[in-house]
DNA sequence: TTGTAGGCGTTATCAT
DNA sequence: ATGATAACGCCTACAA
């Protein structure tokens, strides 16, 4: 087992100094052709290759950034990360990554962890409880610190850095529409709490469409489910929430739901009450996940465009890293949301 | 802006040596309570961290574990991911990862990329193209130089390392024999070709399970599947071969597929062929994803655990880097697979 | 053309 | 009780 080669190691074995092995390995013009030679047939005959940490401690940048966000096994999620991990590694870069599941504390050890020096800039979404607790003093110490971060779509106006998001608003707003020209004249929400940025812009975009369409919001019809039920483990209990939302409007024949399982199983419970989709009740969801394209009927949806979202975030992240002089000034890009029209709308 | 503080910085300002410092911070007996005080009291103020990188070069260990992997929008990778983060975290490293997209020349840059000096271990599971290619050099390259790896799942026997894997073989003949049980007597597998070592070894198993059971091996019912086709956006071209399968056979009445989108797909053409899940056809496929869950029927699976895979790979990967004693002996988990029984089996 | 020295931030060993 | 020094591996300004 042969340890990695180091340029001491080389500089003994070829009894030359360190600085000059170096610079014969840089191609410096100060070293003769002869020692270069030498020095870079040995090298490349014990695979010599820099060690990256003591690159990084030396130049103070380790070319690695972090991203932080709250689920990995989450379709939305782990294209953002595919699409980070493209940019970054065309860039030179590494990419670590931190889950915080959610948690407040979570988020913040792993940031912790990684700020002392592990990573040159964070990209980050924010958890639920983060978003509940509004406590943002990591991200603002971070910043202080000098170290970028950019978000992605769980953003708040709290924090000053580049933002990345989906036009949350537009896309319920698009979505709704869709289905006032398809003639749905009682649309009902399906959303989560206002907490959750992403879920209160969208249920905007639902008010705003009603609003410009002159259709009259109706209370009853707005569905708003507590996020921190684990509703993927507690079907049931959502089932029984939207068979309510049914029961209480018999006239429903819309509805736009803020995500893959609030619409997919709003299809579902329509069917078991014997409505049809598209027939009887068209759908819209709001998600880049799989679900939509393989349920039978397919469903509808607002696409966000994930992977995108993560190329963006990690240019913008690299942009910054990468230029001298310390633009102060943040930039929130918008991503276009799309409407993608399958079989649960006419 | 305050940049992070170093331990020269704490010095200076307190007027004591770095190395004063450095033991006031670890609570060294040698220093006096008073000079304690004064150090820690200043460091909590300007929250001092000590610089991960810096110690990293120093310890030589840097507290990382990277991780290698084909794809990561893909359900049973992004949890085997999640099972190596929780891990790592309780135990306190970081995870780095590396997508080598099914390519091997990916695959091999990003191994080269972290293994110079920014991980301690890798954690792999193999692209298909390094599976097809056989070439295994950078695996032994790294592991000579005295990196452990863990490999998962997609594993070969020419490298020799930790490996943890799912029983495909006793999987997929629990499922055939199940299939076989529910009286299923034309039972058809749709699998890969068989360079994909899951794929062979869930193929041997429906092998056996008809063998065990006195069914004739009719080589008219198994489909095998170039996977090098994406047939996730090519799902027209899937579904013909799965057509032309029950057209050529019109006695089958159990189907195993060895991923999901087989299986799944195999029930939509059933369906369409005029057959009935499960009643005249009935169906298992081998995944770990939602889809199965959420589609109608729901599909019957063998599931693969696929967290509690990342768990135990990043479990004998830290065991290994923390037991000095170079242990030169390695060994292979397996992980019983589960068959969860859905709607599409009776 | 080659080598020396200093520094990135930390800790450990060995003086004082 | 405190401090100086060396080392981890690399690079570079400056000597020789």
């Amino acid at each position: 087992m042969k340890r990695k080669v180091t340029l001491k190691q080389i500089a003994k074995e070829l009894d030359v100094s360190i600085s000059t092995v170096s610079k014969a390995l840089r191609n410096s013009v100060e070293i003769s052709e002869d020692t270069k030679q030498k020095v870079q047939a040995f090298a490349k005959l014990y695979n010599y290759k820099p060690n990256n940490i003591a690159l990084s401690l030396k130049n103070r940048k380790t070319n690695t950034i972090g991203i932080i966000i709250p689920e990995i096994v989450h379709h939305f999620f782990s294209k953002v990360i595919r699409g980070v991990e493209l940019v970054a590694n065309q860039r030179g870069y590494n990419v670590i990554i931190g889950l915080s599941n959610e948690s407040f504390a979570k988020e913040v050890i792993n940031m912790e962890m990684l700020a002392n020096g592990s990573i040159d800039g964070f990209i980050i979404s924010l958890s639920k409880e983060t978003l509940q607790l509004q406590d943002y003093h990591h991200f603002n110490e971070t910043i202080n610190q000098g170290m970028p971060i950019v978000m992605f779509d769980r953003v708040v106006n709290e924090i000053q850095c580049d933002k990345v998001i989906v036009d949350d608003f537009e896309g319920a707003k698009n979505a709704v529409e869709k289905l006032i020209k398809n003639e749905c004249k009682h649309i009902a929400l399906i959303t989560t709490k206002d907490y959750v940025s992403v879920g209160r812009l969208r249920t905007q975009g639902y008010l705003e469409a009603l609003k410009t369409h002159g259709q009259d919001l109706k209370a009853e019809l707005i569905l708003k489910l507590d996020d921190n039920v684990d509703y993927e483990v507690n079907l049931d209990a959502l089932e029984k929430e939207i068979e309510q939302l049914f029961k209480s409007n018999s006239k429903i024949d819309g509805i736009f739901a803020v995500n893959e399982l609030y619409a997919l199983t709003a299809m579902r419970v329509a069917g078991r009450l014997g409505f049809r989709v598209p027939d009887d009740i068209q759908v819209i969801g709001f998600t880049d996940g799989v679900l939509s394209k393989h349920s039978t009927p397919s469903l509808s949806t607002v696409s966000q465009h994930a992977q995108l979202m993560g190329e963006k975030a990690a240019g913008l992240l690299i942009d910054k890293l990468e230029n001298d002089h310390e633009d102060e000034t943040y930039q929130t890009q918008i991503i276009a949301s799309e409407l993608i029209e399958r079989e649960s709308t006419k």
